[in-house]
DNA sequence: CAAGTTACAAGATTTGAAATCTGTCACCGA
DNA sequence: TCGGTGACAGATTTCAAATCTTGTAACTTG
C-alpha cells in the first residue's frame, strides 16, 4: 500500500517549486505541476501557502535574502575604506544578478514578474539595499572620506544614479561586455562628487 | 466619378499613420487601416514606404527630431553657465517624454516598441543626445566650470547615471510625483563630481 | 486538529479554424 | 515612369469552444 512520503513541509514544497520553475519557466509552471512532482494533490500545497503568488514570493525571497546577506558582508567590511567599499558593493550587486540570469534564467524571470507586479518582496529588497548603501555612506561621512548633509538622501541619489546597473528593466543590457567599465565610470564620477 | 484626392505624398501618409496610431494604438494599427483612412489601397502606401516598420520609424523620427532640436537650443545656450545648463537639459529631456506620455500615449508606446526592437531610430537618437551632452560638458571644461580628462567618457557617465530619468524602461516611474526631486538630487551629486 | 483527500465553481489559458494583415506581383493609366 | 490598382501567398491575429488552473469546501484519517 501507499507509504507516507516525507512529511511535506514548506521547505520541501519550495524546493520542488524551484525545480518546476526552472524546468517550465514562470509562465507555464503551475501549482498542479508542483503537487504532481511531490506526489500529492494540489490542495495539499494550499495547506502551506495561501496562493500561487505567495508560493512564488517565498521562492524569490529565499534568493533575495541570500543576496542581501552576501552584500551585507561587503557593506560592513571595515577593512575597506568606504570609497572602495561603495565601488565593490555596486559591482557585487550587478554581478549577483548577472550570475543568476546566466545560471537560473527562469527563476530570474519569476523575480522580474514579481517586481513588475510591485510585490512587497521586491520593494522590501530595495529597502534592504538602500539601508546597506546608507550604512556605507554614513561610514564615509564619519571617517571624513565622504561629505554629505543627509546620508539617506545621498544613498538614494547614488542608488538612482546606478539604476542602469541594478534595476531589472535593464537586465538585457547586462549581457553587453562594456557594462562593467560603464559602472566603473559612473562610480568614479559619483565618488568624486562625494569627496569632501 | 471618383475625383483624385490629394496627391498622396509621404507627409500625408505620415499624418494619417499618426492618427491611426493614436486611435488604435501600436499593437492594433495596421497598414490597411492607414490606407482606408486615405481612401487608397494598402499597396499604394507601400509605394512610399518599404514596410510597416519603415512607416512607423518615419513617424517616430519626426517626433524625436523635434525633441532633438528643442534640446539643442538648451545645450547651446551660452547665456547659461554649463552647470545650470546641464541640469536644465536633463530636466527638459524628462519633461518632453512625460508630456508625450500624457498627451500621446499610443505614439509613445510605438516609440517604445521601436526602441525594444533596437531600431536605428532609437539608437541614433541616443547618439544625438550624447552629442549634446558632450557639448555641454566640453563648454564647462573650457570655461573651467567642469573638470574632465575625456569629455565623451564623462558625457557617457552622466548619461548612464541619469538612465532612470530618460530610459524608456523607466517610463512607468515618471508618473510618481517625487521624480523631479530625485533627478535634482542626482544632478546635484553629479555636478559636485564635475567641479574642478 | 493537522495534514491530507476528492469534488467543484469561476476564471484563465490553450487550441484550431476562420479572418485579417503584410508584402509582392503583374498590370493600368497619365 | 511614377503612382496607382486588384489578386495573391504566407504570416499573424481573432474568437469561440474545450481544457486546464486556481482557490475553496466538505470530507477523511492518524
Amino acid at each position: 500500500m501507499e507509504q507516507k512520503r516525507t512529511p511535506l513541509d514548506a521547505d520541501t514544497i519550495l524546493a520542488a517549486t524551484e525545480e518546476i520553475l526552472r524546468r517550465h519557466g514562470p509562465d507555464k509552471a503551475t501549482v498542479v505541476d508542483v503537487a504532481r512532482a511531490l506526489g500529492v494533490s494540489h490542495a495539499a500545497v494550499y495547506k502551506h501557502f495561501a496562493s500561487k503568488q505567495a508560493l512564488r514570493e517565498a521562492v524569490t525571497r529565499r534568493w533575495l535574502d541570500h543576496n542581501r546577506d552576501t552584500l551585507a558582508v561587503i557593506a560592513a567590511d571595515q577593512g575597506m575604506p568606504p570609497a572602495r567599499r561603495l565601488r565593490t558593493w555596486l559591482h557585487a550587486v550587478l554581478a549577483l544578478k548577472q550570475t543568476k540570469i546566466r545560471e537560473d534564467p527562469e527563476l530570474f524571470a519569476a523575480y522580474g514578474n514579481l517586481a513588475a507586479a510591485h510585490s512587497t518582496v521586491a520593494t522590501d529588497h530595495v529597502a534592504d539595499l538602500l539601508g546597506q548603501l546608507t550604512a556605507i555612506i554614513a561610514d564615509g561621512a564619519r571617517d571624513g572620506g565622504f561629505h554629505t548633509s543627509d546620508e539617506e538622501a545621498t544613498a538614494r541619489a547614488v542608488f538612482h544614479a546606478t539604476a542602469k546597473f541594478h534595476h531589472l528593466a535593464h537586465a538585457a543590457e547586462w549581457r553587453e561586455p562594456g557594462i562593467d567599465t560603464e559602472l566603473d565610470e559612473v562610480c568614479t564620477l559619483l565618488l568624486e562628487g562625494l569627496q569632501p
